[in-house]
DNA sequence: AACTACCTCAACCGCGATAGC
DNA sequence: AGCTATCGCGGTTGAGGTAGT
């Protein structure tokens, strides 16, 4: 049982509370909390003393505001796994699932208020689909033109269920380090899917491709070919 | 400068799963 | 097998910061 709730200490904690835990932690390593608090005189629960330690102490821990990058793994995630937070995190290095549930409920389930949706309706989804993920890949995407042109070319009709796909990420020409690390850790999908470079694209044409999974076991698929002048949006015809 | 509204994110809570006795 | 302690996860809250008026 937890210790009375009353003896503990609640709220933010002071930096010599983190300094005891940080030490505590290099001489015991992780687990056991509740021992860990006591042994390092913490008026802690063991539950505050990890909690404490994985959204905040633990190194490593990135800082800052979620990138383009981020939130765009962090959508294509949620599709495949819901409000699984800490597996979405699994694939966001050194940020919390915390950090992941923080952004979802200050961004996304705003974003769906505002447009007088529900956040899992197929209105939404479609938004997400063909605008903000549209939006966030252009934002990575190095050009020279100050106008990024975004077009809609699909049909609700044409959403394909596809059981197994390749995701190309985009030509060398646009692979940065994090992007490279970004969809191979998508690589770590189940269900066949895999993610692939294809470098033979012209340079200054970029294939995007990913797919998606909801709850319903349905895959989706869509294309991104983007260039400096213009973004353009197709859904991927295939159907397997 | 003062007030308000909004935003961010650290921290808490409840609950289910798991481990250990 | 049953009980208890602990862990981990997702939902939620609220303090503090910031932007707008």
């Amino acid at each position: 049982m937890e210790q009375v709730s009353m003896e503990m200490k609640k709220g933010p904690w002071s930096p010599d509370e983190d300094s005891k835990l940080i030490h505590f932690i290099s001489l015991f390593g992780q687990g056991r909390w509740n021992s860990l608090a006591h042994v390092a005189g913490l008026k802690r629960s063991g539950k505050s003393c990890r909690l404490r330690w994985l959204n905040y102490l633990q190194p490593n821990l990135r800082r800052g505001k979620i990138t383009p990058q981020e939130q765009l793994l962090i959508l294509l995630l949620h599709f495949r796994f819901g409000n699984r937070w800490s597996k979405i995190a699994e694939n966001l290095p050194g940020r919390s699932d915390n950090d992941v549930k923080n952004y979802w409920r200050t961004k996304v389930q705003k974003h769906a208020k505002e447009l007088h949706c529900e956040i899992n309706s197929q209105q939404f989804r479609h938004f997400l689909l063909y605008q903000w993920m549209p939006s966030l890949l252009a934002q990575q995407i190095p050009t020279s033109s100050s106008e990024l042109i975004v077009t809609e070319n699909y049909s609700p009709n044409n959403i394909n269920t596809c059981p197994n796909i390749n995701v190309i990420s985009s030509t060398d020409s646009f692979v940065t380090e994090d992007d490279s690390n970004i969809w191979n850790n998508l690589s770590s999908f189940e269900d066949g899917i895999n993610i692939s470079h294809d470098f033979s694209t012209p340079s200054d044409m970029t294939l995007y491709n990913y797919s998606s999974h909801d709850e319903d076991d349905q895959y989706y698929c869509h294309n991104y070919w983007a260039s400096a002048e213009m973004l353009s949006l197709d859904e991927m015809d295939l159907w397997l």
